[in-house]
RNA sequence: CGGGGCGUAGCGCAGUCCGGUAGCGCAUCUGGUUUGGGACCAGAGGGCCGGAGGUUCGAAUCCUCUCGCCCCGACCA
């Protein structure tokens, strides 16, 4: 491809919106540009790369065994009616009418879809394992998009379905996936930290998330060195302390403490450790008020209350709320109480003793608190937030905490649903069963954005070979004609040979061409210059070692297979 | 949704306080000189100053309303 014939419109100064580095290198490269917020136009460059990434999903999920579909990614509500998510996926999803006022979704995600489908295609135990996916555009009404590509409100998903008679089969299917999403990422250059993960909405019991390690991850993982445990922190367990033995019980005692309502301000009131208070915070889940008890040394983890709740809304309730149900104002709120509130006690709290907690009246608070005696536990559960430093839950080494871009997710689903939807097929002995499902997905343009993330320097990209748009940047430095056509015979030498080219042909200064080279960040550079003129030798220079060498003409297509297979195998599984 | 910031040429920005012919750099076009790390000279094109109302002789600038974008937070497969 000529650059003269090729829009790859650089920029030589950042754009002002961009905030991380893989964003602000997709715009000056001229891979994509910004539509709307959360919305990107790929230039043909960055489609190319989108191609290549997508071509090594299609080629893994097939050879796990895969099959390849394609769904509508407009969807009937009545798809959704089915599996009640049309109720429970709320407004993310982006619901729109037809002339005629039927209701639709751009679908956020294919779990009805393709249980749907498949319930009209299989009937028979031998028609499993089957594991279905597709490549497709998902629509989600993210609340704030950010980071470019990174949280989009419309990106390209792989998503993957797998059916199986039982949990013996699931496991197969769920560890074929999982061995093909490593495959995958170490193809497209990506290092991922695969870490245990909260379920969330899409249900289910086990799940990991393909994880990218960056400074500007929105996740954060917990991870022990000594035992290899990784976890999500929505999801991260921590070992708890053995519990003190118990003192004498204090008597339980009011105690006035005007305006003293966070838990620095009754570790000041009160001169002890946060440890002792038993902070208690009134939540809102599916409309119901909850309150949720834990030692004030901890944070609640709004992701296990709400799987311990099965809610599918969870919300801080505001002060208002707080006031009607404790009958006191914010700061106040405390589990020694006679009003009718469901409460759920972290594991922590029943360790406690002689505690102190609000009395669900204005300035007071409790002391000589003790579960048990003053307050009855019968919801009991880990609701803590573990934090860098906690206890492994598996081995007790201190875990370490770090950043990381989820670019990958699997599950194990159940039989959610294929019971909710009515898929069901004949066993052995001639019974109808509910096939057991896993669900797998990588978000394709996150994975774009990964791999700028972790290669790239001041210059800007360096593409792993797998996933460059082209494998050979050609400069022609040459102005007279006869040099044109020397830089234009090498270019016909490399492109006859079958070598992803792009040449650069534009009259400009070398040192543009150079910048450029280095921004688009192909794998390889190939100069024809005055040196080559002079003396028939061109120069090669791989952008990510800098390595240079000079090549004659008749050497260069031998020499730029043998420097492709050898950046190629960097990322072989 | 709360807090903060910003909308002026394709991109990056100044001008707004204090109303008076809409500017700068990059990019683009023409001519010339240059050519191994983002060249130089001369000239040129390109704007409903996000939109709508208002105040005023006169509005990019002041007032009101609105739309959009970015950051932090809340939130979130």
């Amino acid at each position: 491809m000529r650059l003269s014939r090729y829009p790859v419109p650089t920029l030589k100064e950042d754009p002002s919106d961009a905030v991380v580095a893989s964003h602000r290198l997709m715009i000056r490269a001229g891979l994509a540009r910004k539509e709307a917020a959360g919305m990107y136009v790929y230039l043909p460059l960055g489609l190319r790369v989108l191609r290549k990434i997508i071509d090594i999903v299609r080629q893994e999920m097939d050879a796990a065994g895969a099959v390849e579909f394609l769904m509508p990614e407009l969807t009937t509500a009545d798809l959704w009616k089915e599996s009640g998510r049309w109720e429970t996926m709320g407004p993310e999803m982006i619901r729109i009418k037809d002339r005629n006022g039927l209701e639709y979704a751009l679908a956020p995600t294919h779990e009805e879809a393709f249980t749907g489908t498949v319930r009209s295609i299989i009937s028979s135990y031998k028609d499993l394992p089957l594991n279905a996916y597709q490549i497709n555009t998902k629509f989600r009404d993210e609340i704030r998009p950010r980071y470019g590509v990174i949280r989009s409100k419309e990106f390209i998903m792989k998503d993957a379905y797998s059916f199986d008679m039982d949990d013996e089969g699931l496991e197969k299917s769920y560890q074929a996936m999982r061995t093909a999403y490593r495959n995958i990422f170490k193809r497209c250059g990506l290092e991922t930290i695969p870490v245990e993960a909260d379920t969330g909405t899409m249900g289910g019991n086990q799940s990991e998330e393909f994880m990218v390690p960056s400074e500007i991850g929105e996740e954060l993982l917990l991870l022990c060195d000594s035992c290899g445990y990784r976890a999500n922190q929505e999801k991260a367990g921590f070992g708890r302390a053995p519990a003190p033995a118990k003192g004498p019980f204090e008597e339980l005692k009011e105690v006035s403490t005007p305006d003293v309502k966070t838990i620095d301000d009754l570790v000041k009131f009160f001169g002890c450790g946060a440890d002792i208070f038993l902070k208690s915070i009134i939540y809102i889940a599916d409309g119901a008020p909850v309150m949720a008890v834990i030692a004030g040394d901890r944070d609640i983890n709004e992701h296990k209350l709400k799987s311990f709740l099965g809610a599918s809304e969870l919300d801080l309730a505001s002060d208002s709320t707080v006031e009607e149900v404790t009958k006191a104002p914010v700061g106040f709120a405390g589990p020694v109480n006679d009003f009718k509130i469901r409460t759920v006690f972290d594991i922590g709290v029943r360790d406690i003793s002689n505690g102190i907690t609000g009395a669900n009246k204005k300035d007071v608070h409790y002391s000589g608190v003790n579960p048990g005696r003053d307050f009855h536990i019968k919801d009991e559960a880990d609701i803590a937030l573990a934090v860098e430093e906690d206890p492994c839950p598996k081995c007790g080494a201190a875990m370490k905490a770090r950043r990381g871009i989820e670019v990958g997710h699997i599950f194990k689903l159940g039989n959610k649903y294929s019971k909710s939807m009515g898929l069901t097929v004949l066993d052995a002995q001639g019974k109808s069963v509910h096939p057991i499902m896993g669900c797998y997905g990588i978000g394709v343009n996150r994975t774009l954005a990964a791999i700028i993330e972790q290669h790239h320097d001041e210059g800007g990209i360096i593409w792993p070979v797998t996933v460059a748009p082209f494998h050979v940047w050609l400069v022609g430095l040459g102005k007279a004609e006869e040099e044109i056509r020397q830089a234009d015979e090498i270019y016909g030498l490399i492109r006859e040979a079958g070598i992803e080219v792009l040449y650069d042909d534009r009259k400009l200064s070398p040192g543009f061409k150079f910048g450029d080279a280095d921004m688009v960040g192909l794998p390889v550079r190939v100069t024809v210059g005055k040196n080559y003129f002079q003396t028939g030798e061109a120069e090669v220079k791989l952008r990510s070692s800098g390595a240079v060498e000079k090549v004659r003409k008749d050497d260069i297509a031998s020499r730029l297979f043998a420097l492709i297979e050898t950046e190629t195998s960097r990322f072989r599984i």
